[in-house]
DNA sequence: TTTTATTTTTAGATTAATCTAAAAATAGTT
DNA sequence: AACTATTTTTAGATTAATCTAAAAATAAAA
């Protein structure tokens, strides 16, 4: 059995695996998980020793196939338990993350699998992300952001790249929840910030915030 | 914010003040939660700095109005849990403790307020054992145990005193759950075995099996 | 009331995860 | 290629929770 902080681990080197082809470096890591780089070589020593990870002094680490496994897994969890409390709990969709963060490291593989019944085997969380199978395939985002949308074309919303509350509560406010329709109406130049149409109306949004939204053309 | 152990000691010590007058004792503890005295007595230290307990040398712990707080509020999770495992993902009541034992350590008032809401706020969990309202409130079981009854007495069972996988998976092979009524047919003064009806059939139990069942007179 | 047994505490180590500060390796820049 | 800057690793400490073994206190028995 793993510990809550090598979960942790496993599921920051994941995260970035998926960016760059080569090792995840140890700065990176120690970023993600607000922690020291000292604390991160230490770490993916022993994560090294119990042959989840690969790694190679100062050309950082990459997972095992049994490493892959153990932070999907808990990705799984974390978007399942996402999902319980939204839909069932009521939740708003800025308030889970922290809650899934906790609830991601429960054991038992008997309560994942009556969970994901439970919650008629959703495939996607509240923020639109997918979540992986029970075989620890998780199938990619490959669509595109708002801000790749040229003018007059149509998209809807499928996800989100950025969870903070802030951004989260932000995009509540002006609509934009997955399944909104939106079409862009102009885009500036300058700061390449954009004026679109949702449910009629006129918004406005810079591009910090549209190239964080995913969509899916229509 | 307490630690997950903190929070197992605290428990534990509060299993034990409401059969003892007195502090409970460092070897109880440590039993308990199947640990060694002498690691015991530095958690009671720390607890005490946090005045979480009071403590004097050789005379045992007792719980601060916080440090029973702390306690109930952890009881409360851990039985509504269960409630949710047994009620809504069809676990069997020998099945939940290990993971209600993970789960009474998820931190989030708010969590525990949506789940008691969509479990309709139950009073019991799978066990017949009262779950402790919010302000830390917990009414004590103060039935008879089906060892107290006398020949030609009626009860319902309302809860067990153990918990163990075997013990509830027997009680159900003999179709002794929550809710059945029973009547005492015959006790053997020899080893006070009883002799009882379930369901219009007769049934033997142990005394050591009829002591551990809570009853309600009829 | 001594003596013996049991319980509890202390002292000193150990393991996991972390940190700071310094050393070593790599990358970037004239 | 040599120098500088950045990144990464090592060395040594620290904190939380635990342990073993020995000492101290309490309880039980002769």
């Amino acid at each position: 059995m793993n510990t809550y902080t090598e979960e942790n681990y496993l599921k920051a080197i994941f995260k970035y695996s998926n960016k760059t082809k080569e090792g995840v470096s140890t700065n990176v890591i120690a970023d993600e998980l607000d922690t020291k780089a000292s604390s991160v070589t230490d770490m993916i020593k022993k994560l090294s020793d119990k042959k989840l990870v690969l790694y190679k002094k100062y050309k950082g680490v990459t997972l095992t196939e049994k490493g892959r496994q153990i932070a999907v897994s808990v990705i799984r969890k974390h978007r399942l338990w996402e999902v319980f409390l939204v839909d069932k709990l009521d939740f708003k969709w800025d308030e889970v993350h922290d809650i899934a963060e906790q609830l991601e490291h429960i054991q038992s593989d008997k309560l994942v699998k009556r969970l994901d019944t439970f919650l008629e085997n959703p495939k996607y969380d509240p923020h639109g992300d997918p979540i992986p199978d029970e075989d620890g395939n998780l199938q990619h985002h490959k669509d595109f952001t708002l801000s790749d949308l040229a003018i007059d074309e149509k998209g809807v919303i499928v996800g989100v790249k950025e969870h903070s509350t802030s951004y989260l509560k932000y995009l509540e406010s002006i609509n934009l929840v997955l399944g909104t329709e939106i079409k862009v109406k102009e885009i500036v130049d300058f700061d390449h910030s954009m004026s679109i149409s949702v449910n009629d109306e006129a918004v406005n949004i810079s591009h910090q915030a549209s190239k964080n939204l995913i969509v899916k053309k229509l």
